[in-house]
DNA sequence: GCCCCCTGTGTAAACGATTACATATTTAGG
DNA sequence: CCTAAATATGTAATCGTTTACACAGGGGGC
C-alpha cells in the first residue's frame, strides 16, 4: 500500500507539503502542487482514512441504526441519508440492531470510534432508556418516541396524519370505521392510533374496541384481520390501517370475500408506497415524504456534528398529505401517471 | 474520549497488558485479567478503530456498492449481508453510486482504506471496465455480468427462471407471450429477455419484436407496456414482465382496460417479492431468494478477505423457483398464508 | 546447583497521517 | 540598502493501538 512518505519521495518533497496540497492547507508553490497531484495521481495514493482519524480525530462517517423492518421504507430512507451524506462528503456505516436497550447500546458501542455521530431509528416505545445513551457523539431519532429537550429527533406527522383521513371517511359518511393497528410497541403505530381515536373523537362517534384490531404492519397481518372484522355482526363501512402493507392485505382479504370496495367497505392506508396507486381499487393512503426524512435526519445530524454536540436540541415533524383515490371514493378512475423517462435508469430488479 | 493509556493508569499496569487481555492475545494473571475488564468496563472504554486498523491494517469492515435502486430488493439484499457481516464482527459501509465506470471507480476509491473488500452491484452492462478496478482488496460482484476468472461473482439464474415461467406459459397453451423488458442495459433484463426467447424457441414459436417492449423496472413503465400491447392488432394472451413491479403495472392496466386475468390475458412476474401474493389476481413469478443473495455475497467476500484475495475465484448463481398462482391459470383461490407470529417483531412502517 | 523454560509483565517501536514550529527564500517599504 | 513581512518548505511531535523484545521470578529436570 502506498503511504504518504511514498509520494514524498518520489515527488522529491517532505511529507508535510504532500500532505498540504492534498488538503488545500497552507501555501505551496503551483509548482509543486501540480507535481505532487501528478505523482499522488500516477501512483493511486489514496489516504489512509485511519491514521488521519487517529489524529484530526473525525471519520466522516455516520451511524445508522435501524430496527429489523422490511419493505420500501426502509431503502427510500437510506436513499435520502446517502444523498446527504455523499454531498457533504460522509459515509454512511449501516447495521441493523434489535431494538431494545441492549440492542441498541451494543451497537453504539461497536460503532463509537468509528463515526461521528447516529442516526437511530428505534420506534419501539420500551426503549425509554435511549435517553442514557452511551455517547458523547451527536445522536439523532427517527421515528421514535421524541425527546425534544435531550435529543435531537425526527418524526413523522403520524397523528395528524391519521387524524385527516380518518376525518375523511368520516366526511364520507361513514360512522363505523375499524382500525387495523400496526405494531403493538411500535411509536409510529401509536400515534396513528391516537390520530383515529381523536377523530372519531371530533366526529362524535363513540369509540368500539371490537373495531380496533391487532396488525404488525405485514400484509398477512392486515388479510386476517380485514377476515375478523367481517366476521362481526356489526359490520365496519371502513377499514383504515396503520400502513399501506397492511391495507393491501385487506383489500386482498375483502375481495376474496366478495365484499365490494369501496362500496360496501371503504379502505385506507398510511404511507402512500408506489404500489399504492396500483392497486385495485386505488388505495388512498397519507403520503409521507420517506427520502426526505432520511435526508433531514441526516441535515440534523450534520448540524450537531458542526457544532460540536453542543447546540440547541431539534424537535421536528415531517408533515404528510392526504391522498385520496378510489378506495375511499366511488369515482372515475384516476389513471396513474404517465411512465418516468426512460432514460433515467432505474435499475431496480 | 477515555484511552488504553488512562484504563492502564487507573489498574496500575502498562498498555501492553491492557491491550492483551482485551485482544485475548498473550499471558495474564487471572486476576489482572477481571481487574481490567472491570476498570475498561466502569471508565467505558472503546478502542479507538482508526489507531487499531492502523497498526492491523484491517478495518473489519466491508463496503457496499449499490446502483440507484428501488424497492424492496434493496433493504433485502442488504439484510441479508447485514447478518451475516455481524456474526462475522464485520459492519457494513453502503454507499450509492452511480452505474457507471467513472462512479463505481471513484465510489471505490474513497472506500479505499476504510473496508477491508467490498460488494458491488453493478448491472449496467457498460461497466464492462470494472475489470480493471482500482483495487488491490477482494471484490465481489452482485448481479453483474460475471468476471469469473477474475473477480468473485454472484449472479441470479435469470436465464433459466426466465425461461421456466415462459415454457409454464406455453405449456398452458399459450402462443403469443408478450414481454415487458427490464431497464435497458441491465444485466438481469438481458438474461431474462434471453431465457424468454430460448423458451419461445424451445416451443417452436416464432419471435415477434412487436411483442418485446420497452420497461424500465418500475411500474408505471409496466402499465404503459401493457397499454400498448393491448393495442395491437394481433394481441397478446399472455404477458411475462421481467419484474414484479411491472407485472403490478400491467395489471393495473389491464384491470382498468377491462380485460380479464388470466381468461384474456395471462400475466407473469419474476422476483416474488412479497406483494405478489397479495394481487388481484394473485400474481405468477420466479421467486429469488434476495435475502441469501446478500448473505452469499458476503460469504464469498469474507472467504477472498481470508484468503488475502489469493483465492480461486468462483462464481455462482443462486437458484429461482417457479411460483405459479392465479393470474396464469384459472383454478382456486390460493389463499394467502395465516399471518406472521404477532410476537416477532416487523417494525416495518 | 545449574540451566532452561514458562509465566507474567513492562518498554518502546512501529503504523500513516496532520500540524505547530523552525527555517530559508523572496518581496516590499522606508 | 536594511528590515519586516510574506511565502514556501522541512522537521518532528503527536494521535491510540499492537506487538516484538526484554526482563524478572519460579519450578523442574538433570
Amino acid at each position: 500500500m502506498v503511504t504518504i512518505k511514498d509520494v514524498a519521495r518520489e515527488a522529491n518533497v517532505s511529507v508535510a507539503t504532500v500532505s498540504r496540497v492534498l488538503n488545500g492547507s497552507g501555501p505551496v508553490s503551483d509548482e509543486t502542487r501540480r507535481l505532487i497531484r501528478e505523482v499522488a495521481g500516477r501512483m493511486r495514493y489514496v489516504p489512509h482514512s485511519g491514521a488521519r482519524s487517529l489524529i484530526t480525530s473525525k471519520t466522516e462517517t455516520l451511524g445508522v441504526l435501524l430496527p429489523d423492518l422490511y419493505g420500501e421504507f426502509f431503502s427510500e430512507v437510506i436513499r435520502g441519508m446517502d444523498d446527504t451524506a455523499q454531498r457533504n462528503g460522509f459515509h454512511l456505516l449501516i447495521s441493523r440492531a434489535y431494538a431494545d436497550r441492549h440492542g441498541i447500546e451494543t451497537a453504539i458501542r461497536a460503532m463509537r470510534g468509528r463515526v461521528d455521530g447516529v442516526v437511530v431509528m428505534s420506534p419501539d416505545l420500551d426503549a425509554e432508556s435511549l435517553l442514557n445513551l452511551p455517547s458523547t457523539i451527536p445522536v439523532v431519532l427517527l421515528c421514535s418516541v421524541p425527546r425534544g429537550n435531550e435529543i435531537d429527533s425526527l418524526t413523522i406527522q403520524n397523528c395528524r396524519g391519521a387524524k385527516e383521513m380518518v376525518a375523511h371517511l368520516t366526511s364520507l359518511g361513514h360512522r363505523r370505521i375499524a382500525i387495523i393497528k400496526g405494531a403493538p410497541r411500535n411509536y409510529d403505530a401509536a400515534e396513528r392510533l391516537r390520530g383515529y381515536r381523536l377523530a372519531l373523537r371530533e366526529a362524535g362517534i363513540l369509540p368500539d374496541h371490537l373495531l380496533e384490531r391487532a396488525g404488525n404492519f405485514t400484509e398477512a397481518s392486515g388479510y386476517s384481520a380485514a377476515l375478523e372484522l367481517l366476521e362481526l355482526d356489526d359490520r365496519p363501512t371502513a377499514i383504515f390501517a396503520a400502513n399501506d402493507s397492511m391495507a393491501i392485505g385487506a383489500l386482498s382479504a375483502l375481495r376474496e370475500s366478495g365484499v365490494g370496495v369501496p362500496e360496501q367497505v371503504a379502505v385506507a392506508g398510511f404511507d402512500d408506497i408506489p404500489l399504492a396507486r396500483y392497486m385495485d381499487p386505488p388505495l388512498s393512503s397519507v403520503h409521507v415524504p420517506i427520502c426526505e426524512l432520511g435526508a433531514s435526519a441526516v441535515d440534523l445530524l450534520l448540524h450537531g456534528i458542526a457544532h460540536k454536540n453542543d447546540h440547541a436540541r431539534r424537535r421536528e415533524r415531517v408533515s404528510t398529505e392526504l391522498v385520496i383515490r378510489r378506495s375511499t371514493r366511488a369515482e372515475p378512475a384516476e389513471r396513474p401517471p404517465p411512465p418516468a423517462t426512460l432514460g433515467k435508469a432505474m435499475a431496480s430488479i
